[in-house]
DNA sequence: TCACTGGCTATGAAAAAGCTAAGCCAGGCT
DNA sequence: AGCCTGGCTTAGCTTTTTCATAGCCAGTGA
């Protein structure tokens, strides 16, 4: 195989399923030249970064709500389940709300809300990614789409009504609503040097 | 508003804003029946579980490949960031591939995989939640469809080609792709006690 | 009033993640 | 041969995560 002298050789991409990363565009290509400040994966991180937060989140999108049941359904321990509840409380991905069965004294449930229920997808896509990749048989659950029985993963999706092929992501600056124009990165992170 | 006695009161789903977890359908409704062994989430985390390696994997789709490039750009530490890439080599989601500059000594980078690149749905889902619930103002990044220029983020979708509402998302006992029989939990969860 | 109990908190400890700083070393150039 | 340097590793440390265990306490029923 002949090789090549281009300068710009390990810029290009010579082979789209070796190399597979999104594409930076406009003044982002200079990967170098600007900082991932107010990143928002690293934002969504601050609230949801240990595993036991995700394992706490995959319970409450299974339903559970009591503190008992993210006992008995996740195996982490009790100091861990408050301070994860109370964390995730105070970050409004759940909300405390007192309940009382007949008999019984009032306690607190914790009710996934919508900015929780919104990490569905996020711990969708894990789900498949493990599920294909991870373990050596299937698991013994799937998700599936109840109107239609079909398997649901999470897929790349534009606001136009696209499935995007992840070598058809781009990562650009990002636009103001009104006209279209690049907002510069310093322009909305004039914090950290 | 008049309250009601029923027993089954709490399962149901009173309020589908109020309290949107997904259905646990067939043997599975019963939650405290089963347990989460070999759950894909987990397993994906057993990978992916630090902050660090979602911020080296979010380089990596960003087109890092080099050592210094992981060190610049995470702001992470030499050490820690040596540990993940080794980790994530060993686990499959990079390559190592020995690449050599004209007039320099022959280097290592760490290609993406197609493993590594399949992560980009639970990226991309992250990254939209963080823009809508973390960050105060717009990520100075966006992205996007390069061949309409929509914006992308990850929605839940089926194989029969439906955008899945979360509320239409039920788990089910995986069934076997020949018959459709659903498979015991314990069928395929013999470890663990 | 007393016993019970669910939902925590407190304590101490271990392990993991992450950091700074220093150093090693192989291979390229002079 | 010697110098330089990128890519690590090592050592020591801090912080974070997580655990086991014990205990607290408010509120309910007897």
């Amino acid at each position: 195989m002949p090789t090549t002298d281009d300068d710009h050789a390990e810029h290009l991409r010579p082979d789209q399923g070796a190399d597979p990363h999104i594409t930076l565009t406009g003044r982002l290509a200079d990967r170098d030249s600007w900082r991932a400040d107010n990143c928002p994966i690293v934002a969504a991180l601050d609230v949801i970064g240990t595993r036991s937060a995700f394992v706490i989140m995959r319970e409450a999108l299974y339903g559970a709500s009591r503190f008992e049941q993210f006992v008995k359904r996740t195996q982490l321990s009790e100091p861990i389940i408050a301070t994860r509840l109370r964390e995730l409380t105070e970050a409004g991905l759940l909300a405390k709300e007192p309940y009382r069965e007949p008999g019984e004294r009032t306690r607190n449930a914790y009710r996934l809300t919508e900015k929780g229920a919104d990490l569905l997808p996020a711990l969708t896509a894990l789900f498949s990614w493990g599920t294909r990749w991870q373990l050596s048989s299937r698991p013994p659950v799937e998700l599936a789409h109840s109107d239609c029985g079909g398997l649901v993963t999470s897929v790349l999706y534009c606001e136009h009504g696209h499935i995007v092929d992840p070598s058809t992501v781009e990562l650009r600056p990002t636009r103001n609503q009104r006209d279209g124009t690049a907002r510069s990165p310093s322009e909305a992170d004039p914090k950290r040097a």
